[in-house]
DNA sequence: GGGTTCATGTAATCGGTTACATGATTCG
DNA sequence: CGAATCATGTAACCGATTACATGAACCC
């Protein structure tokens, strides 16, 4: 399972391995623990199946960053508990010394709406209508969020912690709201239907 | 090489296939050219390697929707010039009939700081300073762009294919404004370096 | 002489998705 | 009785990145 190429490539690009890392840093937990956070908190900005997930760990644990051990749980299927190993915690803080790339573009909506400009055909409006509907409703629970777990405007008496959490939430806030007004600014300026 | 599925796939999800299609759509080029426009234009919301475009190239020609005339040009080497085939017109068409996917967002900026949570260690401002002047860099090229390319406020009178691509030009200065407000914010209420 | 542009590709690897597989428990 | 939740994986495939490879022309 070359190792080596995995224990090098610790640092350079790809990052599900850190992101993961992250979990276990703030919590140990099992794969499916793991997996349910991607589908909450976290998969706001990272995105992974329960597949990969379990093939890192079992790659994680055997460049040894992260280890586990079994629980059984009487009734329920017995699960595997991961926690950082002080290399894990090691591989994580040289990670975050190293700059972050910034984030791919693959946005199929505009790319639809070049087709549409250079075919002369095709209607970009029903598109563009959902989806200001998905970013709106993306927005509402962000904010309900931000009522519920941040009272508005009182940064500064946050723990660092608690302060970084929230400005990943603020930061969803903005990115929603700015596709709410690039939808709006859209459709006041594409017809009901061109002729396609 | 399985055309059976590659054709059956014309439609289901991904999608480099449909972004080499709409360039096509726009004029027909060779591959290095279609390379060269995701490294401008279209690279602002969609992205691709040159192993990719070409390889990509060889499946759409077997499958019928591109074909391509060789064109030798005196001193420089040879190139293929492709073009969309009816087929290839009809299929980058049924794909606008599909509803576009939600972008997937991965960033690792975002990680970071949910990292430097939970380890209460690192710090995440020079970071967030290199992404400020990243996104700043990109907006001024935007608004560039912008100015030179089109009359500000004065869309209505434009044909709908430069209004379509107009928007998507839009879409970019938003999506860096709001970046540049979210990056303000946080180096507004993040202190100048914690501890680590 | 060395770097950039034009122009095409192959090979190896890694990241991500889809489909398949199992098995118990709890809720409606 | 059927669906959802808990919990783990394998296998096949497709998409994307990195490295390697070639070769001519033009510019400094």
């Amino acid at each position: 399972m070359q190792l080596d190429a995995y224990q090098i490539s610790v640092c350079p690009p790809m990052s599900l391995r850190h992101v993961i890392l992250t979990l276990l840093a703030e919590q140990p937990a099992s794969g499916y623990d793991i997996t349910k956070r991607f589908d909450a908190s976290l998969g706001y900005f990272w995105q992974a199946s329960h597949q990969q997930v379990y093939r890192e760990l079992a790659r994680l644990t055997e460049a040894g960053l992260v280890s586990f051990e079994t629980v059984t749980q009487g009734e329920r299927p017995a699960k595997k508990v991961y926690r950082l190993t002080p290399q894990g915690r090691e591989a994580l803080l040289a990670w975050l010394e190293r700059p972050a790339s910034l984030p791919v573009i693959k946005d199929e909506l505009l790319v639809k709406m070049w087709a549409v400009a250079g075919l002369a055909a095709g209607d970009p409006v029903p598109d563009v209508v959902r989806r200001r509907a998905e970013h709106a409703a993306r927005l509402v629970e962000y904010r309900d969020l931000e009522r519920d777990c941040f009272a508005a405007g009182c940064l500064a008496g946050l723990p660092e912690a608690d302060r970084l959490r929230y400005l990943t939430l603020r930061r969803g806030i903005l990115a929603e709201q700015a596709w709410l007004d690039w939808c709006d600014e859209a459709l006041s300026c594409l017809p009901a239907a061109p002729p396609g």
